[in-house]
RNA sequence: GGAGAAGUGGCAGAGUGGUCGAACGCGGCGGUCUUGAAAACCGUUGUACUGUAAGGUACCGGGGGUUCGAAUCCCUCCUUCUCCGCCA
């Protein structure tokens, strides 16, 4: 949620640069502004008449204590007839900031000035690719095929048990599974990154705090005999640590990291996209999230880059790292890059890993600030990213490491898995 | 799930209808003293909106109500604690 006082004293400069996340609706910021006058002067109408009954009640307690009843119930007219002004004008301020809110909550972030223009995922930048794409071996065969091979995954057991898009792992698909977890558990705890076991059920109140309400209430799983929702991402329950806190300015930047399982519900994919790995409704995820200064935000975004890069590169993978187009970034991002591997045997970049700077767009609504030098109270700059993402982690291991003999295990991974191959 | 008790500032804890944004203490910050530190002493110390400012308004778990006036009374929801039941 952009902050009022930014839209108000930059409209201009605000329309220019959504025009980038191709927001056209100058009239919601227009409108918002209006609303925002027309608050102010209804509150200043209502704290008048409430200073007012304020000071006359206490006029009516010591004509009371005097014994001078008359004059008191004669003030007591008008405090009943303020009452009801200021009640009129309450609910009009509660209207006007529910529309405010209702706006806001359609307006996206600003993105930054590196954001490069462009409306499709044909449009954004790449900025560099690492890694060797392998040669496969004839015969080589995409991972849904592997996994039926090697027995590491069922597809057809997780739809009799729940459902299309929550598979079973099994043997060493298990294993390699739990292997991958504790070794991005591990690479990021050497990074400063504090461990969080967070619930993966959210409230509502969570759920709007990083914006997945209103937004994308259907791609949530809700549970409505309690009101709860399945966290799309460990970033929900984790960034809500810090929301309605105000934190030292010396605590910043905070790391977390934390491996969740992750539901979504994907209404509307279909084709190859969910065929196999690439599109689940249940799967692993290791997040990685900074609450960080406003100063330094953007070099610890490309601390996490890097980051996610060595990971890939220990994993032996070969990637590209996009800077995000302003017509395929998120609603909520300001810079965003994501990471994609190469998955050999189904010849396509698949997305492992979104890193995200939301500067102060996420910590508006959160509520989460910091006291400065001076004690005055400012908003954080929150990032995230998936340090990282299992499945197509998973599907790109097995098909870029296939080999005639069976599938190479990363030697970084080797001491988690207890086996060098799979076969 | 049943019965009872309670939720006040960073913490601890007073306050049961008006002068309470809220005592006292601890902690934090600033200062005096000291070679330095501790102790002691003095001062200061919530958030938001609004206003150029002075100031004003709101907030004592959330929401609603009674009253001229609510931290204080009533209703409701949430949370915590104690006991019982159930249970990984």
């Amino acid at each position: 949620m952009l902050q009022l006082s930014t839209l108000r004293e930059n409209t201009q400069q605000v329309i220019e640069k959504l025009a980038k996340k191709n927001f056209k609706n100058e009239a919601a910021i227009h409108e918002v502004i209006a609303l925002d006058t027309a608050r102010r002067t209804t509150q200043n109408e209502q704290e008048i008449i409430l200073a007012q009954n304020n000071a006359l009640a206490k006029q009516v307690g010591d004509l009371m204590k005097a014994g001078n009843k008359d004059e008191a119930n004669a003030l007591k007219e008008t405090t009943l007839a303020n009452k009801e002004t200021s009640k009129q004008l309450g609910d009009k301020l509660a209207d006007i900031e529910l529309q405010i809110q209702n706006i806001l909550y359609t307006i996206p972030n600003i993105p930054a000035d590196a954001v490069p223009v462009g409306h499709t995922p044909e449009d954004n930048e790449i900025v560099r690719t690492a890694g060797a794409i392998p040669t496969l071996h004839a015969g080589a065969v995409p991972h849904w095929d592997l996994c039926k091979k090697y027995d590491l995954i069922d597809f057809e057991l997780g739809v009799k048990i729940t459902g299309a898009g929550f598979p079973v792992y099994k043997g060493k698909g298990a294993k390699l599974q739990r292997a991958l977890i504790n070794f991005f558990l591990d690479e990021a705890t050497a990074q400063g990154y504090a461990e969080i076991q967070p619930p993966i059920f959210v409230n509502e109140a969570s759920a709007y705090g990083t914006g997945n309400l209103p937004d994308k209430e259907g791609q949530m799983y809700h549970m409505q005999i309690d009101n709860l929702y399945c966290i799309p991402t460990a970033e929900v329950p984790v960034t809500n640590i810090y929301r309605d806190v105000i934190l030292k300015e010396s605590e910043l930047p905070i790391k977390n990291t934390a491996y969740t399982p992750c539901f979504r519900r994907e209404a509307g994919s279909y084709g190859k996209d969910v065929r196999g790995l690439n599109r689940l409704h249940q799967f692993d995820k290791v997040e990685i999230v900074q609450i960080a200064h406003p100063t330094n935000s953007y070099e610890l975004h490309q601390q996490m880059v890097t980051y996610v890069e060595s990971l890939l590169n220990k994993l032996e993978l070969p990637y590209r790292v996009l800077k995000l187009c302003g017509g395929d970034m998120s609603f909520t991002s300001a810079l965003t890059y994501d990471m994609e591997v190469f998955s050999a045997a189904q010849e396509r970049w698949l997305e492992v890993s979104s890193i995200s700077n939301f500067e102060t767009f996420q910590a508006n609504r959160l509520k989460c600030r910091y006291k400065d030098g001076e004690g005055k109270v400012q908003l954080v700059h929150t990032l995230n990213g998936s340090a990282l993402a299992l499945p197509r982690i998973v599907a790109s291991l097995l098909e870029n490491h296939q080999t005639e003999n069976g599938i190479r295990i990363p030697q970084a991974l080797v001491k988690y898995t207890g086996f060098e191959y799979i076969n």
